[in-house]
DNA sequence: CAACTTGTTCGAGATTTATCGAACAACATA
DNA sequence: TATGTTGTTCGATAAATCTCGAACAAGTTG
């Protein structure tokens, strides 16, 4: 599968730990990447998140260029997934387990 | 072993997933992990890092506050060691993801 | 082309965080 | 008790982050 509209993101060899678990320690950003690993795609509106279009539109920005998430276009939407590969190559483990953990926990600031 | 000076820190329930992942963001902070990581318990005093006492305090206050680290006096020195069965309890396989990977890569911020 | 949809970018304001020096507390030892 | 060691707490300042509305860009549809 061809992405045609790629977005600015760090290559896979420059993905830094610091900034995937800065991504990550955001409960609204988890919220996204949890829905994604469950959806395995998923557009940027399709999430019921009470929050302005700019707001969640950073945290998109965030995940992007940490790495954790890619986006292509299709039709006028962004299609989101999870950098699964580049990131269990880079950091074996690390965002199954933080997502498996999500799943059973949940997120919320404090 | 028994703790004599226990710190302020939660209880392995109330372990956050997102204060973790902060807490574990800051590349000064994962050094210092993984140095306890490899060393099992090491005192506050034995990071050579170029920061002053007070900065390398908040970032303790952070791990302990976080969850990630626990520490016990010995003599006029803390001794620091990671809560790692607390966190396996609660997060499986996401600390020592974590420090595998902050291991094989070098830790920058950015 | 005009209207609509989706999502980004651009400011600005508010909150959080990191950093540091100085003062303080606990402990050990002379 | 006085001195030295270890580490924390207390301000203050600087930097980063989160949030939001308004304007903009790309794509679709009438």
């Amino acid at each position: 599968m061809v992405c045609k509209t790629e977005i600015q993101q760090p290559v896979a060899e420059e993905i830094s730990l610091p900034k995937v678990l800065h991504a990550l320690s955001d409960p609204v950003r988890m919220e996204i990447v949890l829905k994604i690993a469950r959806a395995g795609e998923v557009a940027c509106g399709a999430f019921d998140i009470p929050m302005p279009k700019s707001t969640l539109s950073h945290h998109f920005r965030v995940l992007r260029e940490s790495g954790v998430v890619a986006s292509r276009r299709e039709g006028n939407e962004l299609m989101n997934y999870l950098r699964s590969e580049d990131l269990e190559a880079r950091f074996p483990g690390v965002l199954e387990a933080i997502i498996a953990a999500g799943k059973t926990s949940s997120i919320e600031r404090g």
